[in-house]
RNA sequence: GGGCGGUUAGCUCAGUUGGUUAGAGCGCGUCGCUGAUAACGACGAGGUCACAAGUUCGACUCUUGUACCGCCCA
């Protein structure tokens, strides 16, 4: 027998216990063994990283990525799911220096490598037990226990055994890189760090002439007159840009007579800040600008190179620098509209030097100059500023420009620069640095393919913001002057210079003159704990060299560079294998991925490096000529590990929306505008949450976390289900129904309407639900969901009441509703299964445990299986559906929702029965059903006759109108009239033509349209005077008229209410009889309840009601109507 | 500055290839039920669908522009 269902339950208490059933009894292993050997559903893990807390924004990441696999496991599939945790990287490094109270990099230096990387290693699990609580508390299945790594061993060398493939492809190339730089510490920052430093500065902005050469090479009297907001850069000029296609005008200065070149459109602008006259002497576009050359404002490169030249690709000479280039982010938003380009300090300006590099034979182009140097300070190379800071310089430089008269003007410029986020005061400047890259623009192409067939979740993703990311690749700039990381595995002999990647850490204790793995093991003596994985990090991988094969007698040594930790995350889908070293097999099966989800921000992370490491590994390979890697590597594993079909590495991907937090704002630790994701699953649940996550919007928009909406799923789905649940358990109780031991069900075939009707709800319910999972669209699924427990609960137990308290346990149709119940109970606990595992767990257990237990018989008819979890998805049987069913039951509820509205907007309280009412149905076809179901009507309505009206002119006025999606493409223009002309017409009598002929001719400004049936909807609109009320399809006219005894009838109820309210307020059990008291009552209350005594008696158990007060009760004021009265209830001792 | 997304009821959000009465939940109001009961249910008020132009017979929906918000990048 069932256990009894307390009726306000705890959900968190309750998960509490599931979560240890499930451990106990293993049931997720459980759920993968009943799928050995079935398709595989893979699913990837995005590593997380636990050296942070997890907020909110994480629980809906992990209630996502738990969603599909369940449901996918339910359904059939094989779902492994292994956890990862991401390690390496600057963050990990930044908290252990905030940990020493350290921040540059000679600070670490100084601490020492060794010491810190320990630290780091340590740090990284700092939070994972938290990260693994919340894993857990919130459902997600998942193998914490076999987790992969970033750190670990085979981790990195499936990292390195990718990187020596691309290196021996010849796609990994050491480069410049501009990256914002904190000189003082020594460090480029992040991108994520440099945004987190903006602040609002006046930086000077000046105007600099540079006097023009002509084709001699000798100074004219024209000048470019050039813009920068960087003084400290123009030492290092090395070209003056224009927009190509912008107009340019020569000025001559009304003042001093000098005449220079300008963007024509900022003119009047730049003549306004001098306030002078500037008369402009000619015009042309930025195109003929190009080429010419100009003196730079400092000499200490021009003086040695102002006169090389370079051979073109294109053949000619050209000049290597110092003179007009194009380039097409200059605008005349501010500035001159010529712009200052040095390319050492900006990403676009050292993009400009690339390009022109290119221009040039190989070797003869321009180099770039920099005269500064990496500590911030300028170098001996502009030796007037040498060993100051550059910042410091800007006066002094711009000084020196006024006075040589090459300064035109000078102001101040307002703009967001970015700061080193931990010392304030310390400006950042980009800077260059050298850096290895990995050639992922020649794979552009190929990764756009292979993105094309990816099926992005919301679908705007692929051709928008990551389409739009991948057409604008740029190559990946690889390496990280940092530690903690993984070391690029790259040897490069110290004599020639020439270089060797490694796979692994076996292939490079094979390498001839293999030393320094000793500085190892002497660690590992001295500090038995240290993790093994640590030996092929730094420092002591550097430490390891071998015989060079490209020198005799020269060594090999490790380049110093870690690598960007995005490529460790998007190495995951092999890496975690530690493929091709280990677990080929695991690889081979779980490869690609059918389904991944994580965070918008995603977009240029994980989702991005695994599809740039994946594209150029697996994919294709015919674009590279040379070696024949296919061949190579089939033999090497056994199989081709190229040119797997796209997409891969995943196929489908949910990219989530931002969380935010109450106030709108970013969730920041620091504001506090969230709530620990502990305290929610102690006061909600988790299933609260979750449900909060999947049902109440699609999961790619951003959502402002609430905690109010999170609270409101537990009334509005947890316990209105809950409540359906412990209605059917107290009753089945009182009743002894126990589906172990009574009869079984009859075919539904067999069982009432109602019945078949919930049936049918359900098994669409099954299909639509499934239907929408398998595209996943979780939202629309939980809204099928939420609508079928909606009808459950408000019509079904509300309908079939009267059955479950029907005197005779053993009617048929009252086990039917038992049984009908029961079966929708079982069927909503799976289904919802993958939603909200934890409520239908509970359920689950208590109404197939109590028969798994008690009744191994019919266990196996129902094929029990010990967790719901266990159980395949319920897909609906089309044929329990009934389609006609459903109309008609919607029609009926839209009826007796009409009638309602019609009493309410005429003050006709439902307690006030009244004689009658009429239904007018625009379609007749379900109206003899309709009159089959008077009996329930008349009881919604508290009415006496239901009438379906068939001549209704009196009540009702035909509305007759096109049919707009049927005629619009038809007719197009003529649609307005057809309107107004049905509009105008008497409706009925237009239908009469349409019945008796079939077509209706009108004629539109000349023009002849014959409508028929299809072609015109009809509308009815209850004419005023009455007590209607109108729906799409039909019109509920009342009877308003009341006779006396409609009048007593509604009294007596009011009467009855009034009792009944008292015998609660006195705490009165359900089965205590009462005597009652009414004192004060008009004749024509006194003579309702005398007609209706019996009525009221029987309703609120009284064995007497008398017009006199009662001595043991003081009575109670109360009104009624307009009358005032006084009840008094007493309980009758002894039960009556 | 560029890219992407958003703006619908007091609040949080839906709105399916353009079709003429734009929905839900919460909150609010009115009422009902009183044997699921500190629940439950019904009904209602509340919208110039951010603004402006355009395409169309017809625009919340498509196009363009503007404003504001958010994210990413510079």
């Amino acid at each position: 027998m069932f256990q009894p269902v307390p009726s306000s339950p705890s959900f968190p208490k309750l998960e509490e216990e599931v979560l240890k059933f499930w451990a106990e009894r293993k049931i997720y292993e459980q759920s993968l063994a009943r799928r050995a050997g079935a398709p595989r559903f893979v699913f990837y893990e995005g590593p997380p990283t636990a050296n942070g807390m997890p907020h909110p924004g994480h629980c809906l990441t992990r209630a996502i990525k738990d969603l599909f696999p369940r449901y996918r496991t339910m359904r059939g599939y094989l779902c492994e799911r292994k956890a990862g945790w991401d390690t390496h990287g600057l963050p990990v490094e930044v908290e252990v220096c905030k940990e020493l109270g350290i921040h540059a990099k000679e600070e670490i230096e100084a601490y020492g490598i060794e010491p810190f990387i320990h630290k780091c290693q340590e740090s990284v699990w700092r939070y994972m037990k938290e990260w693994e609580r919340l894993t857990e508390r919130i459902g997600f299945w998942i193998r914490l226990d076999e987790a992969y790594v970033t750190y670990h061993q085979s981790y990195v060398e499936s990292v390195w055994w990718s990187l020596k493939n691309l290196f021996d492809r010849g796609l990994l190339y050491q480069g410049h890189k501009i990256v914002w730089w904190w000189a003082q510490g020594g460090t480029a920052l992040s991108a994520g760090e440099v945004g987190q430093g903006y602040r609002e500065v006046a930086d000077p902005s000046v105007y600099v002439l540079f006097p023009l050469l002509d084709d001699a090479g000798a100074k004219t009297d024209v000048s470019l007159l050039v813009w920068t907001t960087t003084p400290w850069t123009l030492p290092s000029n090395q070209f003056a840009a224009v927009h190509p296609e912008l107009e340019y005008a020569t000025v001559e200065d009304g003042e001093s007579g000098k005449k220079f070149v300008m963007a024509a459109a900022l003119v009047e602008t730049i003549a306004g800040k001098v306030k002078r006259e500037l008369k402009v002497v000619s015009t042309c576009k930025g195109t003929a600008l190009l080429g010419k050359r100009y003196l730079p404002p400092f000499d200490y490169y021009h003086k040695t190179l102002g006169n090389k030249t370079g051979t073109l690709k294109a053949g000619g000479k050209q000049h290597v620098a110092w003179r007009v280039t194009a380039a097409s982010f200059v605008t005349i938003d501010s500035g001159s509209g010529l712009v200052h380009e040095a390319p050492a300090f900006g990403e676009v300006d050292f993009q400009l030097l690339i390009e022109e590099q290119a221009r040039f034979v190989a070797g003869e182009g321009p180099q770039m100059i920099c005269a500064v140097g990496p500590d911030g300070k300028f170098t001996s190379e502009a030796p007037d500023y040498q060993g100051r800071w550059v910042k410091d310089c800007d006066k002094d430089i711009t000084r020196r420009l006024r006075d040589e008269g090459k300064l035109y003007h000078q102001e101040q410029y307002l703009h967001d620069y970015p700061f080193c986020w931990r010392a304030d005061e310390d400006p950042l400047i980009q800077y260059p640095r050298r850096s290895w890259f990995i050639k992922t623009t020649q794979f552009k192409d190929a990764m756009l393919a292979n993105n094309e067939q990816i099926n992005w979740l919301p679908a705007h993703i692929k051709h928008g913001r990551f389409g739009n990311f991948l057409e604008s690749n740029v190559d990946w700039a690889l390496s990280r002057e940092r530690y903690w990381g993984t070391p690029l595995p790259i040897w490069v002999c110290e004599q020639t210079g020439k270089m060797e990647g490694i796979g692994s850490y076996e292939e490079l204790l094979a390498k001839p003159g293999i030393t320094g793995t000793e500085v190892w093991d002497a660690a590992k003596i001295a500090k038995p704990s240290l993790p093994d994985d640590l030996k092929v990090h730094k420092p002591y991988i550097d430490a390891v060299t071998y015989d060079s094969p490209f020198a005799v007698g020269a060594k090999m040594k490790r380049v110093t560079e870690v690598i960007d930790c995005w490529y460790d995350s998007g190495a995951m889908p092999f890496a975690q294998w530690g493929f091709p070293h280990t677990n080929q097999d695991k690889f081979r099966e779980q490869f690609p991925a059918d389904f991944i989800s994580e965070a918008l921000d995603q977009t240029r992370g994980w989702f991005y490096s695994q599809l740039a490491i994946s594209t150029m590994l697996f994919g294709e390979r015919k674009a590279e000529s040379g070696k024949r890697m296919e061949e190579e590597e089939s033999s090497a594993f056994g199989f081709p590990t190229s040119a797997f079909p796209s997409p891969h590495p995943y196929r489908n991907c949910i990219v989530l929306g931002l969380m935010l937090g109450e106030d709108g704002q970013k969730m920041s630790k620091s504001k506090r505008n969230y709530r620990e994701p502990g305290e929610i699953f102690d006061k909600f649940g988790a299933d609260a949450l979750r449900w909060y996550f999947f049902a109440n919007q699609p999961p790619w928009t951003s959502i402002r976390y609430k905690e109010q909406a999170i609270k409101d799923s537990i009334p509005e789905f947890l316990l209105r289900l809950w409540n359906c649940y412990s209605f059917f358990v107290i009753y089945a109780k009182i009743d002894d129904f126990d589906p172990a031991t009574t009869i079984g069900a009859r075919p539904v075939s067999q069982r009432s309407e109602l019945d078949r009707w919930i049936v049918s709800e359900r098994n669409r319910t099954c299909a639509a639900v499934v239907e929408r999972m398998d595209a996943y669209d979780n939202f629309e699924a939980c809204k099928r969901i939420n609508e079928f427990i909606d009808a459950l609960s408000n019509w079904y137990v509300r309908r079939s009441r009267d059955r479950f308290w029907a005197a005779d346990k053993q009617s048929l149709e009252k086990l039917d509703a038992y049984w009908t119940l029961y079966e929708s109970l079982l069927t909503t606990c799976k289904l919802i299964a993958p939603f909200t595992p934890f409520i239908a767990e509970t359920i689950w257990q208590n109404l197939a445990g109590s028969v798994m237990r008690e009744s191994p018989t019919l266990n196996r008819e129902f094929s029990f299986v010990e967790s719901v979890h266990l159980n395949d998805f319920p897909v609906g049987d089309p044929a329990l559906i009934d389609e006609t069913l459903s109309a008609q039951m919607k029609l009926l509820r839209e009826i007796a929702s009409l009638g309602l509205s019609a009493r309410m907007a005429n003050k006709l309280k439902v307690r006030q029965p009244l004689a009658k009412v009429e239904v007018i149905l625009s379609d007749d076809t379900h109206q003899k059903w309709l009159q089959q179901h008077n009996e329930l009507l008349r009881d919604e309505l508290n009415v006496k006759q239901i009438e379906y009206a068939t001549s209704a002119e009196q009540y009702i006025t035909y509305v007759v109108q096109p049919n707009f999606k049927q005629l619009g493409p038809k007719i197009g223009k003529l649609l307005p009239g057809v309107k107004t002309a049905l509009g105008k017409a008497d409706g009925a009598a237009l239908l009469a033509e349409l019945s008796s002929t079939g077509k209706v001719v009108l004629s539109i400004g000349g023009e002849k349209v014959e409508l028929d049936n299809e072609d015109i909807q009809v509308r009815l609109q209850a004419k005023p005077g009455w007590a209607a009320a109108q729906g799409s399809g039909c019109v509920v006219v009342l009877a308003t008229e009341l006779t006396p005894e409609l009048l007593a009838e509604g009294l007596a109820r009011d009467v009855v209410r009034l009792i009944q309210d008292r015998r609660k307020d006195i705490g009165l059990d359900f089965t205590d009889r009462i005597e009652v008291g009414i004192v004060g009552t008009s004749p024509a209350l006194q003579k309702a309840i005398g007609d209706n005594l019996e009525y009221i008696s029987g309703e609120t158990l009284s064995i007497e009601v008398a017009f006199d007060a009662l001595a043991s009760d003081t009575g109670t004021e109360l009104e009624l109507g307009d009358e005032k009265l006084t009840l008094y209830v007493r309980k009758v001792s002894g039960n009556g």
